[in-house]
DNA sequence: GACAAGATTTGCT
DNA sequence: GCAAATCTTGTCG
């Protein structure tokens, strides 16, 4: 599946993880896609170390730990070998919002409204990188896709390559979203 | 073997 | 609004 209609598709889809025995429970309401031939991609100039997760299978789960403090995670959605995945950039809690807000030393929206913020809140280092979504101890719920009305198409931020792209999506409405 | 850059967040001016 | 914090990976010598 081509990494934009992935990062659409993932949005409503749910994160459940296992911490201490507890289920913590979210909502992806922010995504962005990257892709092999994305220049501003980890993947655009082919395999290395790093990046070996994002070549994996769909449904794999790649960590990348950045500015010498932050982890980012993104979801691969393949197909296998082609360097192209979906990276979380906000999350809307469901459940187990103590163990977040106790992890994360703040509330509300702030606690999960960013990459490397919905990574600290669920506990997500680079021991899960190339961690399969299907098992323990963090599993990704496919849910139905949101309807297009509801899905916003949005320039990239952050970054400094390929800014122009429309390759970030997000729930309309959501109180999630890191920045309009 | 050394150096610059980075898909960010936070706190201070 | 801007700069600091902080370290791993990739690139170059």
């Amino acid at each position: 599946m081509p990494a934009d209609i992935a990062a659409r598709r993932l949005l409503g889809c749910e994160l459940v993880r296992q911490l201490d025995g507890k289920e913590v429970r979210v909502r992806i309401v922010e995504t962005e896609a990257y892709h092999e031939a994305d220049e501003a991609s980890h993947t655009f100039k082919g395999r290395t170390k790093r990046n070996v997760a994002m070549y994996m299978d769909p449904g794999h789960l790649y960590v990348y730990f950045i500015y010498g403090m932050h982890y980012c995670c993104n979801v691969v959605c393949g197909p296998k070998d082609t360097g192209a995945a979906v990276l979380i950039r906000a999350v809307e809690p469901i459940s187990g919002l103590d163990e977040i807000e106790a992890r994360r030393g703040i509330k509300g929206i702030n606690a999960t409204n960013g990459p490397a913020k919905v990574c600290a809140a669920l506990s997500i280092d680079a021991q899960l990188d190339t961690h399969d979504l299907n098992t323990q101890p963090l599993r990704l719920i496919q849910k139905p896709p949101i309807l297009t009305d509801n899905v916003v198409a949005a320039k990239r931020i952050g970054i400094s390559k390929a800014v122009e792209e429309l390759a970030r999506f997000y729930i309309k409405d959501s109180a999630y979203v890191s920045r309009v």
